[in-house]
DNA sequence: ATCACAACCGAACAGAGTGTTCGGTACTAT
DNA sequence: ATAGTACCGAACACTCTGTTCGGTTGTGAT
């Protein structure tokens, strides 16, 4: 990709999140990001349609690089790493969801977190369905599934607020709760 | 209350609602919900600051119903009522969260949910602090009381999109898979 | 039935924000 | 060196917002 793109993306990526800590989404106009970012308004319509899709934009950068080893594991069809237990899992998505605690604190902090929740649930959902599987019970296995993954989308909603927790007291405190 | 304000305000929160199951909440503009309502632009500044304040006000009005009952039971200091247990007392939120299905499913159904589900959880913090003091664990206090809120709130999201199931249904669910 | 009051109407207005266009400039990759 | 790409920013048409105000109609109390 040209430099300049590069460039250009990562300025906007950064104007946005910073106004987000500052402000909440639906009072961020466009202006404000490309002022706050230092580029010409016809540039910033060159890179997104609208601020809506900024925000999409930005989530998707987030969660490639939070799920990117389990993406990787699903195209190279290695078996024995594929069996890594699900606490091990967890732990390690709580690793990379702490490098990018900043974005997505100022994200989370308004009507914008929805978007993101949103997100997040629909990569956990591919999580969690198969460990469903080794469970039985009496209730709707579509239920459980939500459970599960509301359960672990809103611990990590709660730990972006409590830093002083690390990554294995989260994980932790959620399979403490959970219902495994 | 005047009658021709009683019909307004009804007129606007049918006509906003009705908005909501067609397009996102972001989407509609407030000339939108005038034209729906067929009333005058500066009638609905006299009822309503702005969108925002709408969806805030409807919201309130769903919770006072929901949860009814729990504040008459504050006020009046009565005991002997004030000790139902826990799994009647949501069993009953259930019932209540029905009657006003149709709103609030039109809420749920896109950005405006967040704002919806923020209410909600205030609300449920005060039903589930008390609960919370019979069970002792290693995770921090604060963590349960967050983790029960955002397992029932995210059980009546999901459940109504799941029309197949009862208020005792879901209630069983509830507690078949928190940790209680 | 009357009457003072409150609510509603809707046109008009100023202001803010959006998304597009376009001619010109500057950078990049090869 | 050069072709292609990205950026700039002024200008424009458009939509939406929130307010104002003079005039009309409905309401509740007496």
């Amino acid at each position: 990709m040209d430099r300049r793109r590069k460039k250009t993306r990562k300025a906007v990526f950064e104007a946005f999140t910073g106004l987000l800590e500052k402000k909440s989404y639906s009072n961020i106009s466009v202006q404000e990001i490309i002022d706050a970012a230092d580029i010409g308004r016809s540039t910033f319509y060159a890179h997104f349609e609208t601020k809506d899709e900024l925000l999409r934009a930005l989530c998707t950068e987030i969660f490639e690089h939070v799920f990117s080893d389990d993406l990787r594991r699903e195209n190279t069809h290695d078996f024995s790493t594929q069996k890594k237990d699900i606490v091990a899992e967890v732990t390690h998505i709580l690793y990379h969801l702490n490098d990018s605690r900043t974005y997505i604190k100022s994200i989370l902090s308004c009507e914008s977190g929805e978007v993101f929740m949103k997100f997040f649930r629909e990569y956990l959902v591919q999580l969690f369905s198969g460990e469903l599987e080794k469970h039985s019970s009496d209730v709707p296995r579509e239920y459980m599934l939500n459970h599960l993954v509301c359960d672990f989308s809103e611990t990590v909603r709660w730990w972006m607020n409590h830093e002083q927790y690390s990554a294995e007291d989260i994980s932790r405190f959620f399979f403490s709760a959970a219902p495994f």
